[in-house]
DNA sequence: AAACACCTTTGAGTGCACTTTAAGTCAACC
DNA sequence: GGTTGACTTAAAGTGCACTCAAAGGTGTTT
């Protein structure tokens, strides 16, 4: 626990993390992750670092846009007053995630439903089926 | 259910289906929906129609793009020898957007514990993992 | 007659999140 | 001493799925 800090340049903290170093200065550029520099001006990052941004990761994969992080880390960046404000972000972003999780499984039905047709394991949508045939019918002429 | 088949033009059945005209025009375009017209020229669609692009956007909400898109609606239109290549496409369709599902999920699960933690809730769930505790303790802004 | 909704083709614009290029410098490693 | 990997700024390119505009047309409704 009591170990010096590992010090990680560009190349090897983008292969940690899963980014490309482009978006990594990208990144930087747009305030979302920061680095510190060597006495030659060269980018080095931290354990702290990956734990960053393994966390706006988990954010950005809820969702989360790229213009609502930066605003979730200003607003980090103006101390505990801002927890309600940061709080409330959460909270959306994890509601319309969930949302979103809604409606996918919701089409997902629909899926799982035309798959098990395709398997002979649904009777009652011949009907439907039936003028759908009729309907592709119309996207053979031409 | 012997009625008259209803037509409707674009601009009515934009609205029906929660497109654009603009969409509606472009998707014919790209072969995924198609019109009749009138004797004047004027695209009209039927209650069919209504239920393709019903479906078809089912498919994009589980996230087929429109390239995979079009390339079910070019086997449908080859018949039937195409039917295990289409049920193929929407077997990956499920699996990669039940994997999507997990992922979100997984990234939810940070985002809620996160809020529990801004909530002051995280003494209660120490308990079912110590460790996931400690990895989300490193995000605690300070 | 004006307003409106539709038609055509072609091409440009939008938004997001990167991704790459250019052109030049610098320093460490083999 | 050449390759690698880093640095800089600014700008352009990519991919997707629209979205809109231009410019001129037809037909129907008020």
């Amino acid at each position: 626990m009591a170990e010096v800090q590992r010090h990680y340049r560009i190349g090897e903290f983008a292969k940690l993390v899963g980014l490309s170093t482009y978006t990594l200065r990208y990144y930087e550029d747009q305030g979302l992750v920061k680095s510190q520099r060597d006495e030659n001006g060269v980018r080095y990052y931290t354990d702290e670092d990956i734990r960053w941004v393994g966390f706006i990761l988990h954010l950005k994969g809820t969702g989360m846009r790229l213009n609502d992080l930066k605003r979730y880390v200003k607003l980090r960046a103006k101390g505990d007053a801002t927890i309600p404000e940061r709080r409330a972000m959460l909270q959306k972003t994890k509601d319309d995630a969930e949302a979103d999780i809604a409606e996918l499984q919701m089409h997902l039905q629909v899926l799982s439903r035309k798959i098990d047709w395709y398997d002979g394991k649904v009777d009652q949508t011949i009907a439907d089926s039936e003028s759908f045939h009729d309907y592709l019918q119309r996207f053979n002429d031409k």
